[in-house]
DNA sequence: CACATTTGTCAAAGCGCTTTGGATGTCGTG
DNA sequence: CACGACATCCAAAGCGCTTTGACAAATGTG
């Protein structure tokens, strides 16, 4: 020590006002000096906070899927977190213990707030953390939820109506919708979003050309072909992501089909830092919205509300972002003039 | 309280046998019943242990770039963490305050030991963490280091070797290597095994087939379009990673020719959950190592160090699975006998 | 110059647990 | 019946910090 209190050097390193430039100067050399930093289980136990976020992944027991969007929405996520002195808590969970990981969460005081991700319809995760009193901002919406909350989504509902119609304006009357699983809040507004836009332009809903699973490579594929050995096979896909496209892409290529003159692609792009879609022109036409900016984003919005609990709860809509690429083109048999 | 000290309920949840099984019973029951979990925090402080393993991503500053093993990693680790009880914590850092990172990692008593991810060569993290004294396994190795350490890694520099052996005996003679950043110590590794099989088989090493790059689609794809413009193009292609394949995939595609036939494509596989390589005939040739196993196991790993540090080191050396797929077959021109 | 303020510092309590060192009660044995 | 040996349980200390309430020193005021 140099003399002083544990009172005076917490309060040194701690900004507080009642301690002087000079000693304050002091502490503050000298702990860096011995590379000191206070412990932080003790500094949680006194004021109460764990300066710790959780994020609770679920790994669908069935198919054992790691969401590929993961790395990237975590990467914008720990900007912000470090920017801001909190960790960040990862929590690997199956579907059936899932209320349970939050409670104990909560009940170990292992986390200051969490991160909701995939939401589903009428999600019970946001009473159960309404209930036991956990701060959340949720990744997307859950539809049925009356109490607010607070929340970042991209509107999917009117990507995917844009996409669909526009395919449509290029003269696809039969285009198919890769989607996501159904399960899942966002999907769900995908799917809706396709289906009213067909209507509009007069086009039949085709249940056929309609497909919901886990955002794969290999589901791309295996639908993809499923739908192109139809006795009336669709002119155009609408995929959920670009892996998903990715996989319908190889399907085409496999079978001679050209991308963007025999068949189109169109796709939504979470701008994942591995799978990107620029280039002068981009590989996909796609609507894009960088999952890794919603991470950060989201974040922010999180210490806002462990900050101020009682702040009224706030809301983003994004809007995707359409950028024109080389899958799309006129339907085949459609005068180009 | 249910007319019992601290002492006791302590000793009852936590299984020490000075405690009758009857007073056990209804210890854990009533902590059932009230959801009770001990407070993290206030637990490590009296043991001394987080139980909590850390995760340091860092983000290239660069290329923003987040490795796609990332998600696929962490579940495989998170399910032997949960398992023992211990939670995860991530923290993103930019290259250059990496040592701080670590330091603070320990000083804050924030984690009980650390997974070392993406070592480079003569890594520096490595003495700094036995410096600190904080326990660590590393996925995969850093040559140069001479102090043992422990560790699990792919054997890179076999699977190369073999993956080049065969597209030799296939017939090929200019295989490119499409390599991951040889700033890493597995990409080093790869293109070792890669070199030397080529003077194995008598073939020139051409640095013009020789490219590192983060293993992105789209730089896959750029660089398989560079080399196919060469005077003299590979007739195969060895890929790091099967995201970059997919990208190689993509320039052939475009330009007509036949994967498999015209050029050949051969990949190391992490087994990403989102992008697998499985089906009747694999896609890709490939060997291949799941990298979600690779987490698990260095989880217990690390665990098991935690528990016993100064324990012999150990260390795990697995090697790559082939699996053939439609992605290779003979050079051109060369006679099928 | 005496008094009220302000400034800078400190001792001690408390956060929720584990753990040490008893204390109490029960039982078996000579 | 007395004594030691167990089996159960408990009170209190301590983990490393923050924070409350006091106090001493420095400063301002009439």
């Amino acid at each position: 020590m140099l003399g002083l209190s544990q009172t005076t050097v917490s309060r040194a390193l701690n900004g507080y006002p009642e301690v002087s430039e000079k000693t304050r100067a002091r502490v503050v050399q000298a702990a860096e000096a011995h590379a000191y930093s206070p412990n932080t289980r003790a500094q949680g136990l006194a004021t109460g906070h764990s300066k710790c976020i959780g994020h609770v992944i679920s790994v669908s027991d069935s198919a054992e899927m790691v969401n590929p969007i993961f790395g990237d929405f975590m990467a914008g996520a720990g900007e912000t977190y470090s920017a801001h002195g909190y960790d960040m808590m990862v929590t690997r969970v199956g579907a059936q213990d899932e209320a349970d990981t939050y409670r104990s969460l909560k009940a170990r005081g292992a986390v200051d707030g969490i991160v909701v991700h995939a939401p589903r319809r009428n999600d019970p995760r946001l009473e159960l953390l309404d209930k036991i009193g956990l701060p959340y901002v949720v990744h997307g919406r859950s539809t049925g939820i009356k109490a607010p909350y607070s929340w970042l989504d991209v509107n999917n509902t009117r990507a995917f109506s844009e996409a669909t119609s526009y395919l449509a304006s290029l003269g696809h009357s039969r285009i198919a919708l890769i989607n996501g699983q159904e399960t899942m809040d966002f999907a769900i507004r995908r799917r809706s979003g396709y289906e009213s836009s067909l209507r509009f332009a007069g086009l039949s809903i085709d249940t056929a050309l309609m497909s919901t699973g886990e955002m794969t490579e290999a589901y791309g594929y295996t639908q993809a072909n499923a739908m192109l050995d139809l006795l009336h096979p669709p002119t155009a896909f609408l995929a959920a992501s670009i892996i998903c496209a990715a996989g319908i892409r190889r399907a085409l290529d496999e079978r001679g089909l050209r991308v963007g003159q025999d068949v189109s692609i169109a796709t939504f792009d979470d701008c994942l830092s591995y799978f990107g879609n620029g280039g002068d022109t981009p590989v996909f036409t796609a609507w894009q919205s960088s999952v890794r900016a919603a991470g950060a984003a989201l974040a922010q919005m999180l210490i806002d509300r462990i900050r101020a609990p009682h702040a009224p709860h706030i809301t983003k809509l994004w809007e995707a972002e359409f950028v024109s690429g080389a899958s799309t083109g006129p339907a085949p048999g459609t005068s180009k003039d």
